[in-house]
DNA sequence: GGATCGTATCGATGCCGGTCGATGCACGGG
DNA sequence: CCCGTGCATCGACCGGCATCGATACGATCC
């Protein structure tokens, strides 16, 4: 074998600027958790509600799901920081963590991620 | 029952605003294809490169996995619409879709998911 | 204090997806 | 013409996740 397997025609060694493991387990672990359409519609609802909070009972209504089932998602964006909870009362609130979405935006808006060649 | 059991106390009939089902369908295929590590990295490792491209045999020694998760995972991102596969000679070349990730930064920058309250 | 309501949790189940080894396929070289 | 090489596909295994019914827990009302 004449040459170094490296060195081959095909290579471009690439450079340092790619995402690391471990900030790609972040933000993998944020997508995940956005990454399913009830949940999806669950952070536009609460969102998109007029006073930025939704409570339960009204997100129950918008879907053909039991109550464990939507209880079950909520839990999912609150653990991955994309939802804050506050239980007044016998209700529970919730609300959208801005910081979490604009997180994602950022990583698909820099450079490193969207090919931006200098 | 003197209520009427939707005018409760604790509800917010949500305007119109929020994402429909059929939308969060779409977003959510998208990011399910974005949401594994692997998966980042790759997208990283393909934008960062100099040329705007890599081919398989580079992205394989990126990883501990086998050659043939890794064009798996190439063929996730390619069905989802994130990458372009073009084949010269006897290599495969991969390269970023700028839309593909642009779309999902306008999603988590738009006032519905994000939260902005007039 | 018991009844009721809103919500979270538990255990089970069925399915989807990541990973692997093995194989197939196309291209280029000797 | 046959072989080696780069990459994709196949089949199987298996862990994780979405979903459900049932249940537990806390708060309010009577």
């Amino acid at each position: 074998m004449p040459e170094n397997p490296v060195d081959d025609d095909c290579c471009t060694p690439a450079d340092g600027a790619a995402m690391s493991a471990g900030r790609a387990a972040e933000v993998a672990a944020l997508l995940k958790a956005l990454a399913d359409p009830v949940r999806l519609r669950l952070v536009s609802l609460i969102a998109s509600s007029r006073t930025g909070e939704a409570c339960v009972c009204d997100l129950n209504a918008g879907f053909d799901l039991t109550q464990a089932t939507v209880s079950h998602h909520l839990k999912v964006l609150q653990t991955a920081g994309v939802l804050d909870r506050e239980k007044r009362g016998v209700w529970a609130y919730y609300r959208v963590r801005p910081e979490a979405l604009a997180a994602v935006a950022d990583v698909f808006s820099s450079p490193s991620l969207a090919g931006a060649r200098a």
